[in-house]
DNA sequence: GCTTTTCTGTACCGCTTGGTACAGAATTAT
DNA sequence: ATAATTCTGTACCAAGCGGTACAGAAAAGC
């Protein structure tokens, strides 16, 4: 027969969600991909169709590997304690460069909220997924007794998205690691969770 | 002499800075401006040179304005409440249109975070002000009894600022009042303010 | 009426955009 | 070697971008 087909396609597809990471969308160009991506122009679209399509699978990818994140710590880490985790692991425990990049769910709902209704629903999907993630963890902490049952679950995981977000937005902003700890600090005892 | 000169430019850089607030800078084009400020192509660029100082102009614009609403309620309201009058205010006495645009500067943060250093700098700036009138207000209302001596003022307004940074994330996503309104609201007890 | 100035409208500029077409090199199995 | 298939590289496309140039209409004071 002939020549392998699409060997490294997941490859620069990780290459390619890391550049439309930082930038977003409309700011990533063509050119700017291939070049992040290392494929040929007509390989590319043999591949990925269209630059739209390239970011949906982009997003996905993203918003699965969070929410694997959150689901693994779920698994390993007491719920009152999966907040602090999951802040320090996508926050702190990982470059400045990283950390100043945000969330790619977040950065995609405030860039294209009202320009395109279709992938802002996406990231919106993804983002919520997250957040029933959360709440699931806290509701099973309630039946073990880990987390006190007079509070409501739901509402609490809403918070904790809340700061979510409010934390991703301050870490595109330009500022110390310092100042970050210090606020996911003064935001958890806010939660009172460890209490 | 001759005709008047630009009596309206303070009316179409208002225009300009509504179509920036909904479509963010990239995907705001040049005909899209002219059309929503009514104003000719030339007229344009001997009022306001390029659409990056056009854009810089409305940040601004917002910056000001959004600080001036802190700052007015902090004349008229105990610092306590404070909050919730800014939440209520710019979320929630407002149309449901002008809720899911968001907050110019955390949607010029989030777009243009590594795209270009000096919008995000600025768009940084204005923000950063308004945390400021939020600590100098809770400062003030430690001094004269109305707030708990023992808390942090600076803290306590960088914990409103991450909620508030989360709630215009939130109200970006397509929801409904209600969701938004109790977000709000378990928001304002999380902090404990006004127990 | 005339002059002066600012407006509008249109045509144009070079450049970049996302996307397509196609020739030929590279790589595999037979 | 040969045939099959996927890759790269380049050239090209129409459309849109931000920005400039300029002719002429509109409106003001003299």
């Amino acid at each position: 027969m002939a020549r392998p087909t699409e060997f490294e396609r997941t490859r620069a597809l990780e290459d390619a969600m890391k550049l439309f990471w930082v930038r977003g969308y409309a700011a990533t160009s063509l050119p700017d991909l291939l070049a992040a991506m290392g494929i040929a122009r007509s390989s590319f679209y043999a591949s990925f169709k269209t630059k739209r399509a390239l970011f949906i699978e982009c997003l996905e990818l993203f918003g699965d590997r969070t929410l694997s994140i959150v689901a693994k710590q779920a698994a390993n880490t007491p719920a009152i304690a999966l907040p602090r985790a999951f802040f320090e692991a996508t926050l702190l425990h990982v470059s400045r460069r990283k950390a100043h990049q945000g969330c790619m769910m977040v950065n995609t709902v405030l860039e294209l909220a009202d320009v395109d209704r279709e992938l802002n629903e996406l990231a919106t999907k993804k983002l919520d997924a997250i957040e029933s993630a959360f709440a699931q963890a806290f509701e099973q902490a309630q039946r073990s007794g880990q987390l006190d049952a007079q509070r409501n679950a739901q509402e609490l995981a809403g918070l904790v998205m809340i700061i979510n977000l409010g934390l991703r937005v301050q870490s595109r902003k330009k500022q110390s690691l310092q100042q970050l700890s210090a606020t996911i600090e003064s935001s958890l005892s806010m939660l009172e969770l460890d209490a």
